[in-house]
DNA sequence: GAAATAGTGTCTTTAAGACAGTATGTG
DNA sequence: CACATACTGTCTTAAAGACACTATTTC
């Protein structure tokens, strides 16, 4: 339950100092993942107020004892089934009014997945609807939702915002560092790769330049192995040479 | 009196929340400048524990109805005595213990100033001392401050590590934004803009390939006037076209 | 005129884009 | 065989780096 007040706590009076009206902190995480030339974002059905019935990000509020990397881990875990993924610190939400019951700081992440991973998530009770980005480049601004229909779904809270936040960091990463990687599993083709730039940017890249800036960056070896299953000439698989996770 | 706690207030109970336990939530701002050849930041000595005495960002606990944006301009003007300055959310630190009273997040922002206004935050009790950046590029981390004799100062809370961030984050915007404007008068020659591009980057970089990437990136715009009072040929004045302000 | 920095023109180098052509799988 | 996609080689283009040279100020 993001963004939900819990019941109150006995409140171990802190040394010295007064308690005080605060607001509440929260983490908000914006997963994205990319299959088939589109990019989707994990979305929850919240079961309470505010925004009760509507869908959201996961997030819930930190807890005193945690860092924000933490509690962004725990709700990626509890809310989403995801574990050893792409995880990184966006931006802070803030604005007075984004919550309609209380004032809530938002300390937003974005993390990448591969697309084979979505299936736990369904378990977990979260779907994956389509991201639409209504800007080119890095312009910025909140990002369109539809579910299977194609109809725009509406967001909780400033969600949609986050969302474009996130798009626009990973569109602005991806060129220069390999950030592509965590959106695939192990072992890829070039034109695997290719395609999940692709779907970030929102715009075709030059083939032969981006074979060339791959395979001299450094960051891919081939495994040696090729792809089968597929009814044209395989096509050799790579593997990140980096591979990092949090 | 940053990360200070206030006096208790009366407490109005918000409606249907019941108040728990709740972390601090404060603004941080890592003022930078560029002045003969090197950075420099703007702090201020603490008149309040934790780390009385020592020397800090401008910061302080925001407010329950102002947004984050507000509260660093805020801190900003009260501080440091400045106001229409280039300023941008830069990250936000929330490691447990932190602040060694209670748990405080820290929303930090940077905030890029022209040397020439160096002198009204002296006049609010701040004072500018020199940034040493122990690692090149954009690899990250906290960096030194020196005093006028060159010593290592010791700075309060993780403030090393906000100004280390806030020099990676501006190092990375210079390569595609004309963020360095910022730290110049109205006018400038192109002499000054490749000089603070040198400091903030830490390496020098290629004088011809410089003038000709602002001469045609289409940010600039010639006045037609000359620096006067140097001993050698005078150069020509440019201004920023898209010069914007918070 | 000497010294210093501003500014111009041009050659070289490097990376991206374009494109023709070959290679290797499936049906 | 046709066909689809993988991969290679080379030409063109655009930007960066290098460098020689000219211009304009103070002393």
């Amino acid at each position: 339950m993001p963004h939900d007040a819990q019941v109150p706590t006995p409140g171990r009076r802190q040394r010295g100092v007064s308690r005080i009206e605060r607001p509440g902190v929260a983490v908000d995480v914006a997963v994205l993942t990319a299959k088939g030339g589109t990019l989707r974002a994990l979305l929850v059905t919240r079961t309470t107020k505010p925004y009760k019935g509507q869908l959201a990000l996961a997030g819930g509020l930190i807890r005193l004892d945690e860092s924000l990397d933490a509690a962004a881990l725990r709700v990626l875990s509890t809310k989403a089934g995801l574990q050893h993924v792409y995880l990184e610190q966006l931006y802070t939400f803030g604005r007075p009014g984004r919550d309609p019951r209380m004032r809530v700081i938002a300390v937003a992440y974005v993390a990448l997945v591969h697309s084979g991973l979505a299936e736990a998530c369904r378990a977990a009770g979260a779907c994956w609807l389509r991201v639409r980005v209504p800007w080119q480049g890095e312009v910025g601004g909140p990002v369109d939702i539809l579910d299977d229909d194609g109809r725009k779904v509406q967001l909780a809270f400033d969600h949609a915002d986050v969302l474009g936040m996130a798009v626009k960091r990973i569109r602005g990463k991806l060129n220069y560092t390999p950030i592509g990687f965590q959106l695939l599993a192990e072992q890829f083709t070039l034109r695997e790769l290719q395609d999940v730039h692709e779907t970030i940017l929102g715009v075709d890249v030059n083939k032969d330049s981006f074979r060339r800036r791959m395979l001299t960056s450094g960051d891919l070896e081939a495994t040696g192995e090729r792809e089968n299953d597929v009814d044209h000439r395989p096509a050799e698989l790579y593997r990140f040479t980096r591979r990092s996770a949090i």
